[in-house]
DNA sequence: AAATATTCCAACCGCCCGGTC
DNA sequence: TGACCGGGCGGTTGGAATATT
């Protein structure tokens, strides 16, 4: 692993190190200590740079490294320390015992910070990530698990069970939407201010359910042709032998647009979507916003729905005490 | 089974800062 | 005061390992 053995124009190695050199610069700094690291190479009979050495050191032969997974904990750690510290990774790693700078930056590239992006989360911010299509998916989804649930023929057993789940997913969704209307509206970025948001809000109200968001409802939103790169069968369904939400996941968003015929600009708007490739949240905000005023100007005037609108939700100061 | 893609992580790079002269 | 040096830091690279097609 790592780089193929090399030197550089001083003729000193490069590249990934033996054990013979290892055990090289252990002993030297077990007898001496590392006192100069310029120096160190050559006491120590080492090819080396000092650079080379010193890193070799402190991020792989100190013996009090700790190897092997991140523990929950740890994990734990290095996410509250990054919602304060950022990408201070030695400062981080002052908090983990064991745990190099290194080791701790290289667990978060490969692990947390996925793991937030797939949980919605921005991961240089750690707030909810400020746009409507990263939350598209699973607001699709409980909406439909509700149409799920309201159309199983419940018996009089069931029916207080039916209800009580129907709440959960009731409120499941609402604070997904609340969850993205606020994020927009906390966006120093966006141009909408929370205001504006609300009328656009209330225009928007038969997004609700449950209505559930057929392709054809989702076309030509924000000039986005969802429909055409979510296929029916993409669409979120549940799965009824084990009980989870097909979400409709963004993999299957990228599977499906691999058989859509290339439109306009088709890869600016697939990129929309792509999970990995993550366009400016300054952009996904105004994107949404526009998106609103969209959807203002074209549906759905005057229908009515039994659920409150967006603005309803974000007025309701109990709702919003319990989701702050 | 082979080809291809993705993940993982040790090591390198280059910038920056503080200390010394 | 500015040049130099040592060391620390965050970002990036690239190849092995692993997963997927």
């Amino acid at each position: 692993m790592g780089r193929p053995p090399s030197s550089d124009e001083n003729g000193l190695k490069k590249g990934p190190w033996t054990s013979e050199e290892d055990e090289k610069l252990m002993s030297y700094i077990q007898k001496h200590g590392h006192g100069s690291w310029r120096a160190l190479p050559q006491l120590a009979g080492l090819n080396r740079c000092g650079k080379s050495c010193r890193l070799r050191w402190t991020n792989y032969l100190k013996p009090d490294i700790k190897r092997g997974k991140f523990s929950q904990e740890e994990e734990q750690t290095i996410l509250q320390l990054h919602t304060v510290l950022g990408n201070k990774w030695s400062a981080i790693a002052k908090h983990l015992p064991g745990r190099t700078d290194n080791e701790i930056k290289n667990f978060w590239n490969t692990h947390l910070r996925k793991k937030l992006i797939k949980m919605g989360i921005d991961p240089m911010t750690h707030r909810p990530r400020t746009d409507f299509f990263a939350a598209l998916p699973q607001l699709i989804a409980l909406a439909n698990l509700r149409q799920f649930i309201n159309q199983q023929p419940w018996d009089d057993h069931t029916a207080g069970l039916q209800e009580q789940t129907a709440q959960a997913a009731n409120l499941q969704y609402m604070q997904s939407l609340l969850h993205s209307a606020a994020s927009i509206a906390a966006s120093p970025t966006t141009t909408s201010s929370l205001n504006s948001l609300n009328m656009d809000l209330e225009q928007i109200n038969f997004l609700s359910p449950p209505q559930i968001l057929s392709p054809s409802a989702l076309e030509g939103i924000g000039g986005i042709d969802l429909a055409g790169q979510m296929s029916q069968n993409q669409m979120p369904t549940f799965d009824h032998t084990i009980g989870n939400i097909n979400t409709g996941s963004h993999n299957n968003i990228e599977t499906s647009e691999r058989h859509c015929s290339e439109g306009e600009n088709s890869s600016q708007k697939r990129s929309f979507l792509y999970e990995n490739s993550l366009p400016p949240l300054t952009d996904m905000a105004i994107a949404a916003s526009n998106i609103c005023a969209t959807i203002s100007t074209s549906n759905c005037n005057g229908v009515s729905s039994p659920f409150p609108s967006w603005s309803e939700i974000l007025l309701d100061e109990e709702l919003l005490n319990e989701f702050a």
